[in-house]
DNA sequence: ACCCACGAGATACAGTGTATCGGAATTGAT
DNA sequence: ATCAATTCCGATACACTGTATCTCGTGGGT
């Protein structure tokens, strides 16, 4: 146990007083660094300078630290207020403001697609959602519908964006490899169409198809809003 | 290291084959029975009857089987050959064969949204995805941009069809509790239209949502289409 | 001034995916 | 048929996860 005299002073009582922000805080930035593969509990206790077993007096588990860090992540969404436009104007305002952080925090993708959204930021996010589309005499199973259809394709587009970019995120396959094996598989004769797209070499630009797609489900949803 | 005798005879030889075929299909009879947090390496292994580290010999690494495994499970949708209707039938018939599977395989979902889609029958579903769309003098913008929307809602929708149904699939938290919070953080007075929603009552049926929203990009789509 | 209870600290445990290494079994060649 | 070579199985070990538990030093209440 060591003598005395050596033993550090017990100066504790005056330490940063390490609360659910400041957590949140170092797993957000681990996340930003090295993708939520790194972000973990001893990672986070060393960031703070922290014995890892310390984290639990605030935290009842691993999976509170993800929502709130999915949370937090969604408080970063600037959300208009007060909201201006018409409806299409205030949804595109929305999504803007969401791809914005999810294009910063990847990290945030897979955690909008994972974690419940009942957090503070969440229902604040979606109150600002329903709020944009409803509209006196609006029938509210047309209201959920058109917010479900804007939310799915939302989560759904980012997820997408993010299989596309790495292009094989899972492995050090260089992006160049990969590009080889596609043009063999689909070149076999049994994937013309893709084939077709292939050969006009047009390469999917993230944030026009994100655009292009939004402006297709908004034209959806107008149908329904009349 | 024990005597000879009471060695296992070396009977082997005409042990099953074991190759990547039956490892898949043990993996997803895991996850189907446990979720995609049951389907270990050492579970796999186990259920095979076989050593963890045999399934390197079939494997690069853990990656790797997961992507097999969203490979197999996009081999179970059933793409109508041949493609019938108009293309508003054809990709209604895509989104409701791709559903079947992701509801009886809700372990698909995740592996959907997060491994490159570029496997065999990953290629097959495109395939037939943008052929289905395809038509004489359609400009490839908008075919990709169309398959995008399509396939970005369905992605999306799958993910928050997942998270609403067991309202919470972090933890044990009973799905009561969740209500009772939400019910709560809900009517603070801060968040009226929420409020409202919720004081309607209407639970969001999951196919029914399904099915509004893909209505709506379906109509999107179609104003592009001409 | 005493006691008690709370919280920090350390150690320990059951898991995960993966690397490595010795030896057995199968294959190919002489 | 015998020997050499190679393949691949079996086991152990490692670094790493999240988490439980147990022991104290410390601070605050009476």
């Amino acid at each position: 146990m060591g003598v005395v005299w050596e033993r550090p002073e017990p100066s504790r009582r005056h330490r940063p007083a390490l609360d659910r922000a400041m957590i949140v805080a170092a797993a957000g930035a681990l996340a930003d660094a090295g993708g939520l593969d790194a972000v973990t509990l001893r990672g986070v206790a060393a960031r703070l300078d922290v014995l890892p077993m310390r984290l639990y007096r605030h935290l009842d588990s691993w999976d509170d630290l993800l929502d709130l860090l999915a949370d937090a992540a969604c408080g970063e969404i600037e959300l208009p207020d007060p909201p201006s436009g018409d409806w299409r104007d205030r949804l595109r305002a929305l999504a803007a403001a969401t791809v914005a952080v999810a294009r910063r925090h990847p990290w945030y993708v897979p955690l909008l697609g994972s974690r419940p959204p009942y957090g503070p930021n969440g229902l604040a996010y979606q109150e600002w959602l329903f709020a944009a589309l409803d509209r006196p005499g609006l029938a509210p199973d047309t209201l959920m519908h058109a917010a479900n259809a804007f939310l799915g394709y939302l989560v759904g587009q980012l997820h997408l964006e993010l299989l596309r970019v790495p292009a094989g995120a899972t492995a050090h396959v260089p992006p160049e490899e990969q590009l080889r094996y596609l043009a063999r598989a689909v070149g076999d004769g049994r994937h013309p169409a893709l084939a077709r797209l292939f050969a006009q070499g047009r390469q999917l630009d993230a944030v026009e198809a994100f655009d292009a797609g939004l402006e297709i489900v908004l034209d959806g949803i107008a149908g329904k809003l009349g």
